[in-house]
DNA sequence: AAGAGTTTGTGAATGGGAGAACAAATCACC
DNA sequence: GGTGATTTGTTCTCCCATTCACAAACTCTT
């Protein structure tokens, strides 16, 4: 049973590894690996000693071994089918963004419920309509659903998205989206994201304002720290 | 000081707020909020008590009270200039999303190093050369930056980005950057949330064979369990 | 073959967040 | 004005994750 946590950094560890590759280097030590990936060294070893004990004491990690090992723990050593259901702006640029594929991932179909869209072709895959998800999800035996629809059809999405055997979803609408139990959902939201940034901001901002006022002679010792 | 923890299910809560004050309820408990966010309600309460005391027992909260509150902690309630940099296929449907504008933040700008990228206008913002960027950053007081470049020039457009003097950047690309101490980084990473429902969806499937193996008179009991 | 130098894997300590549970505060009603 | 119902704010406990630190294991040199 390998930690939520963990398992959130394995794709992060398997990037590195892939960049190392692809740079020519054939073993790298923790220490190396962990710089790749933007880690403490020792929450690396640790992470990986989850897996098993892949590396070499005294040598480091042979990259390509590794590299295995973390893709066949993820389950990306076969292409897993995706669908993607709303196909505007968010959609044309998911189907046609290159990283699917070489990351495990195959788009099997684009879904809209506008007709305007159907016969449209994106990246070589035609837009279908969304009546015809549970089809499609049976026949190509899909597991995982991306929803790139307004936020007020993304519960709906999903339910349809449940009903049709996904049991696996991501979420790009702005929108809480409830499932049964055993399917998961994981969520990408821009404007939260933008959202935590700007609250940090604001702090950076206030801090360099007590700092300046403290520059400028203010009564610094009346102004209370940040503990 | 707010735990980072509470920081990023803020914007959960406001969202929330926003959609019952769309929906024209004025007052709501605790429990209520926390349904509508998608978390438990003592988890509410706890992170809401960090921000102050602004509800009322016996009572529940003000929505537009409560949504102000949180707005101002998070520092929404003006709008923050932001800038975009690689207009491909993801940066034009950042560019087209409207929900920026609804939610605290402004593109002011979009740059692309590609020559026949410029001149193109997207959702009325002219795309303009990348060199352009410390000018447009210091012109706009910009703080917040999003890189929507391939993996390869992440690291260099997060450098002219610090450089102008953005000190918050949103990482769609899928590279670690490394930044100087008080530049936040947040990383939006499409292939990273597949990879760890593949992981999960991995998990199910050997689940799911061993319980079918046990339903088919398989020896069950020498099939190791979970723990 | 032995010793010096590396690097992994892991036990132990620390820190932070999640959830249960309850006292304090408010309202509605009489 | 008093009583019961309701809901917040907070304390306490537990659990997970991070980090430190080091023994075990390996390589290389002499
Ligand atoms: N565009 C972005 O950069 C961006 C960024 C962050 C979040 N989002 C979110 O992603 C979602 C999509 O954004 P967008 O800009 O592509 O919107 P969009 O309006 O361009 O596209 C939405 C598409 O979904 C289709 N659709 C609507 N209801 C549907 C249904 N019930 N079943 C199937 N298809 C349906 C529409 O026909 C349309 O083609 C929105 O929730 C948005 O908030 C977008
Ligand atoms: N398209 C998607 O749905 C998607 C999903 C997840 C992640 N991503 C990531 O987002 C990034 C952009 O994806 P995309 O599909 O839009 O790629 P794209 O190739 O369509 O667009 C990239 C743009 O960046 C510009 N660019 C390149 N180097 C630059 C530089 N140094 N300075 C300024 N501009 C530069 C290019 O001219 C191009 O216009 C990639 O890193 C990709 O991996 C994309």
């Amino acid at each position: 049973m390998i930690p939520e946590a963990t398992v959130a950094r394995l794709p992060v560890y398997l990037r590195a590894l892939t960049a190392l590759a692809d740079a020519g280097i054939r073993t790298c030590s923790s220490e190396d690996l962990a710089t790749a990936a933007g880690v403490n060294s020792a929450k690396l070893r640790k992470d990986l000693s989850y897996l098993g004990s892949y590396g070499t004491r005294g040598v480091g990690y042979d990259v390509d071994y590794l590299r295995y090992q973390i893709a066949r723990e993820i389950g990306v050593t076969q292409d897993w089918p995706v669908v993607i259901v709303g196909i505007g702006n968010l959609g044309h640029a998911l189907a046609n963004y290159s990283g699917f594929r070489s990351r495990g991932f195959r788009v099997v179909a684009l879904l809209d419920a506008d007709p305007e869209r159907h016969e449209e072709i994106v990246a070589g895959v035609p837009v279908r309509p969304f009546a015809d998800l549970e089809a499609i999800a049976r026949e190509h035996a899909v597991a995982i659903g991306v929803i790139a629809t307004p936020a007020g059809s993304a519960q709906d999405v999903a339910d349809q998205m449940v009903a049709a055997g996904i049991t696996s979803i991501l979420n790009f609408a702005p929108a809480v989206i409830s499932v049964p139990d055993g399917v998961d959902v994981r969520k990408v939201d821009l404007s939260i994201e933008l959202q935590i940034l700007a609250y940090h901001e604001q702090r950076k901002a206030h801090e360099h304002a007590r700092v300046d006022a403290d520059d400028h002679g203010a009564a610094a010792l009346a102004v209370g720290g940040d503990a």
